[in-house]
DNA sequence: ATATATATTGGAGTTAGCTCTAAGTCAAGA
DNA sequence: TCTTGACTTAGAGCTAACTCCAATATATAT
């Protein structure tokens, strides 16, 4: 698959594609003869891995050293996992914060529904 | 309350303080004779509003204009209310994809805990 | 063979959201 | 009064994460 192909289908930019391989968030991908990036499926899997995890927030730098520790073999499992759970810890504590603030939201929400019903009321 | 209290109170910056009523994130805070910054109650409360906001990625964007909408009075009552709906709905939906990727990231750390343990079992 | 479209690189530019600096002002204790 | 430390401003600087640009090379359609 061509760049421009990946990119219309992650709904990622050609220029975001190359950054990421660039900055090593995405292993290093195969070109042709005359240089031109051909993405495998398994580029694809990385990306499309990639994609949902910067959804989610999770660092740039944490997902390199995943993909960096990847690329370094069976050795670093443990390591791997490690970052795993370290991220997934912080997205549930992110995950729990959201979940108060969207609360509050809705409470403060539910005040100006109160508020505003009584006031059109007057108005007739 | 001088800005070094509130700072510390909220654990922001006098800096960022500061910042956020330069532009117009939070309500202009009144002075002494001498210039300097005397956070009432009311500021306060702003200020633990926008952090918490922030805290779960509203756009400051947003929440200036709220604060502006705000400082117009009742007038804006549903305009305000139609600006916390979107940014709701939007915060809902971000929560949800997250909720899908830390799941993704749960399964994916069960599937190294099932390949660490046989590789730990053969070493013995 | 040629025009058009798409790809390449290195490096500069952009945006959001702070964060820091310099040069000065104000306030509280000895 | 003097000193020390906190406060003020305008504006520059910083970081993350892209995004754009120019100059050039490659691929595709006629």
């Amino acid at each position: 698959m061509t760049i421009a192909e990946v990119a219309r289908k992650y709904d990622l930019t050609a220029d975001t594609l190359r950054y990421y391989e660039r900055i090593g968030l995405i292993p290093k991908v195969n070109r042709t003869n005359g240089g031109i990036r051909d993405y495998s499926d398994e580029d694809c899997r990385w990306i499309e891995f990639i994609k949902c995890m910067r959804g989610a927030g999770l660092p740039i730098e944490a997902l390199i050293e995943y993909v960096n520790l990847f690329q370094m073999g069976n050795a670093t499992l443990e390591d791997r996992k490690a970052l795993l759970i370290e991220q997934r810890d912080i997205l549930e504590n992110r995950i729990r914060e959201m979940q108060k603030t969207l609360k509050r939201l809705n409470e403060k929400i539910k005040r100006y529904e109160e508020l505003i019903v009584p006031i059109e009321d007057e108005l007739r």
